[in-house]
DNA sequence: CTGAAAGCGCTTACAG
DNA sequence: CTGAAAGCGCTTACAG
């Protein structure tokens, strides 16, 4: 950190009062004009910059949102990033990242952490073990205390704050009545375990959409991956032994393994399968053919977390008290490629 | 930000003086043991943490690292923050990050607006109108403020400061020699522009080992993609244009475009055609084969990069003056996948 | 062993 | 119109 002008010093080489500095650089009409421009010219030559830190003490407000995620190395975490420094730059907060890598533990240690370094808000996207385990008690604290949070895609229903989900269900709900209106009947489904809010949701809808057109839903047909790492192998499984005419994979990995699956079996993509992906990336443009997919649209989700967090922030530090929480969905965008007909 | 208890108020609370209290929570010897307990003890059943923003001011630190990024939807990007995230986070600083969107405008915008927020150091990769335009007098002036610099493979030789790199000419000389080993004699290499320093030591990389191996140099083996948005026709254009029997690609996206465009002219992968690719990824495993790759370690990139900083640091903190810039190597790591022999 | 005072850099209610 | 004083929450040299 630099050693910058003062207004201290401003006062001392202008003979005048700190206080007269200070109001003269807030344009205060409290002082005489003519003082008012000698004061800010002389500070502008001098390259005066107000200390932040001073103006956080007064204020008690570090202008900082904290952003925690399970992690990073992904396309959809790091389009939200994206969203979300775009606004938090445009309305003046700074944006501190910090990990979870899908750890209860770490997750509660950080949002701790950063409420004693006096963030002024959290976004989150909470922990695989955090939505296993449903335990949210860091985060009704740091509410507790003031703190506004904002969730966004992997949420829960433990806590009453603001969130931002994708319009998982109804994505899964329709993408299947399409599949089924070209005529599929033995449609697979590619997800995770249950405790993932957004897996289980695309997994209702996908349910949903088959029994409402009345068909027996095929357990055998849902494939709940079981260690992600492994995933690849397990969907190799699932395919050669399931005989699909449909396919939908809750992110592209899977999907893409499925693709490859099905081309090692002879299927002709779409004419003998129609494969459908969420979560939109790298991935689905450089497989052949191209995966067709309902992009998450991560960047809007990131910028209306942001948006969110800022108007509570704003309004917090006005009104003293926090808006009642709402929760926005930002719906998924349908971007044909080359493995649907539609 | 929340209101907690504060020395002033433990202080009254206990009928002593803050300063007495401060050195109490400081474990000072000059206050009776009997005392200190008892106000640490106070202080613990209160919940008592120092308020960061008062020791920022004190101090005159914010225990901040900035991150600059020219773009965050990347696999090699989004892992230098996981690096950096962890060796900031062990040594208890925070990272803020902000993007360039590659222009030269906005880095130097970031640079000056968190200069001016106290952030104590940066780590940033310059965007590419930055090396393309070679201007870095904002980094300069950072640094002659004496806030302490770190920059990581998008480098600039214009200024001296820390800087973290892979072996990338070595790389790309060694990798070209295992080709030309095996065999190969038209080997395409589809790179960037010439700008950019990265591609630039890969390609010299290229040309000398092809030279030294006493082979001529063909200009039409050599494609550097004008366009990034647009790589894709590029590349197919130049593999149905020139004969070749291996290609290194500076990066997976270049190089699966390549690997899909081989296939499709017939060619047999890696009999008639070895790839490798620079900077390994998820895309990299998707591909059929997959891509042998020079994986770029980019967390070890990140790791190496914050602990530069944070040394420097400390280091300023405590003796008042910068250490000499030091340039780290981070070696590429060679996965051997499908597309090569070796 | 304890405390009053000054200071980090700013703002603002109050006096003149 | 200008300035002295108090305060944000902490530390530390100095006095007693």
């Amino acid at each position: 950190m630099i050693n910058r002008i003062t207004q201290k010093q401003i006062a001392h080489h202008m003979q005048v009062s700190v206080s007269t500095v200070s109001k003269a650089l807030n344009d205060s009409h409290e002082i005489s004009k003519e003082l008012r421009v000698k004061i800010q010219d002389f500070a502008k030559k001098n390259q005066y910059v107000p200390n932040p830190t001073a103006l956080n003490l007064k204020n008690k407000s570090t202008k900082t949102i904290a952003l925690i995620l399970p992690e990073i190395v992904h396309h959809f975490f790091s389009s939200v990033i994206k969203g979300i420094e775009q606004v938090a730059w445009e309305r003046g907060y700074k944006l501190v990242i910090s990990l979870s890598q899908d750890s209860l533990l770490k997750e509660v240690q950080n949002v701790q952490h950063l409420v004693n370094k006096n963030v002024d808000g959290f976004i989150l996207s909470l922990s695989k073990e955090t939505q296993s385990e449903n335990k949210v008690q860091h985060l009704q604290e740091a509410i507790d205390l003031g703190i506004p949070i904002v969730l966004f895609d992997r949420i829960s229903d433990a806590i009453n704050c603001d969130k931002v989900i994708s319009n998982d269900y109804e994505s899964a709900l329709n993408v299947t009545n399409k599949l089924l209106s070209e005529g599929r009947k033995n449609i697979g489904l590619i997800t995770t375990q249950d405790y993932i809010s957004v897996g289980t949701l695309r997994t209702k809808g996908y349910i949903d959409a088959i029994e409402k057109a009345g068909l027996k839903l095929n357990p055998k047909f849902i494939l709940k991956i079981s260690d992600v790492k492994n995933s690849k192998s397990e969907i190799q499984k699932f395919i050669k032994t399931t005989d699909l005419d449909g396919v939908i994979g809750v992110n592209e990995k899977f999907t893409a393994s499925a693709l490859a699956e099905l081309k090692n079996k002879g299927k002709e993509i779409p004419t003998d399968v129609s494969l459908v992906t969420f979560s939109d990336g790298l991935l689905s443009t450089f497989t052949t053919p191209q995966l067709s997919a309902l992009d998450q649209q991560g960047m809007e989700m990131g910028k209306e977390s942001a948006c969110l967090l800022i108007n509570q922030l704003e309004n917090i530090s006005k009104k003293k008290e926090m808006l009642p929480a709402m929760t926005s969905v930002v719906n998924t965008k349908w971007i044909r490629r080359e493995t649907t007909k539609f």
